[in-house]
Parts: structure tokens; sequence; C-alpha cells
DNA sequence: TCTACAAGTTGACGGTGTCAACATTGACTA
DNA sequence: TAGTCAATGTTGACACCGTCAACTTGTAGA
């Protein structure tokens, strides 16, 4: 039994989202066509349109995928004690950008709003799991300045997308200036932490 | 003359900048397809071939205008003495980010790597305006603590185009107790003043 | 065992970028 | 002034794409 070629997949779903995800770090998200996911899973044309109504929820469903994977590793590094919960918010922010510099195909198409549906329920239980690391992220008692502390949030998440964004993009690189230091990122949040955080 | 349909249009190749810009602006990158230009321009679909090699360098084309659009009210805002010199960083902040806000669909496709060439010589010569300004943005003296004055540029940068990128994303949005405050910048700019910028 | 439904296949449709072949025009040259 | 030729525009074709309808195959449950 299931000899060869079984006329059903046993599990197309999961295939065809693997075979998304490897087209996606092999060409970006560019080179995901149904027909080239279908062909690469070894299956008709048209058969991931059965468990995918949509390129774009295809792609969706590797968006939650990836998410997932930075939840993981976000909940992984809080759990170490050499990152103290106070300064959660430093630690998502190597996480991030350490996933962006060792995947950056996938970093890049997940905010793509005309790719990946964020409000599908999927992507936004995995985006509250994510949140939640974020929630109580600052103790107040922490900061040294008294400033918002949901203000500090949001500069951190943006500060550290912007920058792997824009490094992603080659922005920096072309600056004569700016070419020598490759990795600004740990100087800007060690930058921060002596701004806002007490030293431990 | 020049009576009803001339065989040469006389400058379309500006007019289908023009129509590509109007389209963006209309229904984002996505609906600038060659054929679509084509007609808008009213001209056969494979006319902008002529001018166009590419749909990519089409659009790298109007990038190429919306970089000079900002660099041009960069120049404006920094000519102004309400806004130092010494605080060119700031200002240029404030002019990415209000630029953003007015033209979300300009501002998104800009970046994007697949649709824009951004080694192509005429946006590398309008960034370099661009980064111009940004040259000799923080005068050392201006510093209250000594950090690198590189480093800060590129935190700047990066805080602002990750903000407004995240935000027209609406990542912002779906957070509960971060949905007041809705124009969070000029309170995280204040905050980077305040601490790494001596009071005027 | 029969039957209904899930899971694949096949073929077709309109839309896309791009190319080759052709038509028109205007500017330069004789 | 006549002639030519490159630039500019048109037409038609091709392969590829997403998507749908119609069909086939397998399977689970009454």
């Amino acid at each position: 039994m299931a000899a060869k070629k079984p006329f059903h997949h046993g599990d197309l779903k999961r295939a065809l989202l693997d075979a998304t995800l490897k087209l996606i770090d092999a060409e970006t998200v560019s080179g995901v066509t149904i027909r080239a996911v279908a062909k690469a899973t070894g299956v008709s044309h048209a058969a991931p349109t059965k468990h995918y109504s949509d390129r774009r929820q295809l792609i969706t469903a590797a968006a939650n995928a990836v998410f997932g994977e930075i939840v993981e590793l976000t909940h992984q590094r809080l759990a170490t004690s050499e990152h103290p919960a106070r300064e959660r918010l430093i630690s998502m922010a190597h996480v991030l950008y350490e996933y962006a510099l060792e995947h950056p195909n996938r970093y890049e198409f997940i905010w793509r709003r005309d790719l990946v549906d964020h409000d599908n329920p999927d992507i936004m239980t995995t985006m509250n799991k994510l949140y939640y690391g974020y929630d109580m992220p600052v103790d107040e008692s922490a900061m040294d300045t008294g400033f918002d502390s949901d203000t500090l949030a949001v500069l951190i998440w943006s500060l550290v997308h912007g920058y792997v964004d824009l490094r992603m993009k080659g922005m920096f690189e072309e600056r004569q200036d700016l070419k020598t230091g490759q990795d600004r990122l740990p100087a800007m949040i060690e930058l921060l932490r002596e701004a806002f955080f007490r030293t431990p």
C-alpha cells in the first residue's frame, strides 16, 4: 500500500507549505507561484487550490509559520537567565535581528501586506503570542528616565525593524563612512540601554 | 497642427511616468502594469517598452521621482531657521514621517527591492543628495553623551523608517494599549532629543 | 455494500510581460 | 528639395500566471 504514486498525497497541505518556504528561501517570495509550488510537490497545477483558496492564502500560511518560528525563538531566549526579564525588549530585539540576518527572504516577505493577510485569525493569534512577550516588557522600575514605557516599547520595536529593513536593502552599505561598522545594532541597543535602563 | 492623435506623442516618456505615479497613488504599485499605464496614457500596449525596457525600469523611474521629492522637501525644511542645522536629523525625521503619512503608497513602494533597482545611477545620485543632508547632521558639540555620531544617525534613520513602516502595516493598531496615542513619533523623537541633544 | 464527499486531474479563460515584425514620422544630409 | 534612416509607435504572438468548472479517483461512514 502507498506504493509509488497514490492518488491521494496524504498530507499535501503540509507539503505545499514546505515547498513554499523552500521557494521563498531559494528565490524570494516572487518565486512562489502556485504552479511552481505544485510542480515542486509533484502534483497537478491546480491541486493547491483544494487546500489554499488563493495564492495569498498560501503565502499567508507560510508567513504564519515564520511568525511561529520567531515566537518560539523568543520564548527560548526569554527563558534563559542571562537575559533578565526586565530587559525583554532587548532580548526580543536580538532575536528578531538574528533571525532576519539568517533568513532575509523570510523576514522580508512576512511584512508584505499585499501577499500576507495580517487579519487572518491564525496570524493574529501567533502575533498575540509575540506581543505577549512585549506586553510587560519594560518594568517601570527598570527605567531611569521616567518616559512612557509604551513609547519606549514602540521605539525599540521600530528601531530594530527599521534597521534590519534598511540594512537588508543595502541602504547603509553605499555610504563610505558607514561601511566600516557593519553590525551597528548592538551598539545602538547598548546606547539605548545606557540611556533608558539602569545598569544592573 | 497636432490636431487629435499625432502618431508621435511628444513627451510620452514623461506621460508614462505621470500615469505610473497616478496609478501608484490610486491602487498601490501592484496596479502598475505596463498595459494599464499604456492604456491610461492612450497608447498601445507595447509602446512603453520603447522608453522603459522593463516594468522594473519604469517603476524605478517612478521611485527616483519620489526620492527627488523627498530630497526637495528636506532641503526646504533645512533652509528654515526654526530648525537649527545641528538638529538636521530631527528635521529629516519629520520630513520623512510627514511624507510617508501623506503618500503612503509612494513611501511603501520605493523600498521594494524586487520592483526598484536601487543600483540605478539616477537613483544613486538622488540618494546621495539625500545623504548629503545626513553627512554632517550631528554636530559633535550638540551631543551630550559622547556617543558615536554615525551610530546616532543610523539610529534615527532606522527609527523613523521602522516606525513608519510598521505603522503603515497596521502593526500598532491591533494592540489595545497602543491604540490611543496614534502619533507616537514626535514623542519618540522628543525622547531622543532629550537623551542625546543639548536643550537649546 | 452503497453512497456521498474529499482530494486530485484536466482543460480552458483572461490578464500579464516581453519580443519580433511592421508602420509612421520627423530630422538630418545630399 | 528630395531621400534616407533612426526614433517612435502599433500589431500580433508567445509563454506564464491565477483561477475556475468539469471531471475522475479514492475513502469513510451509513
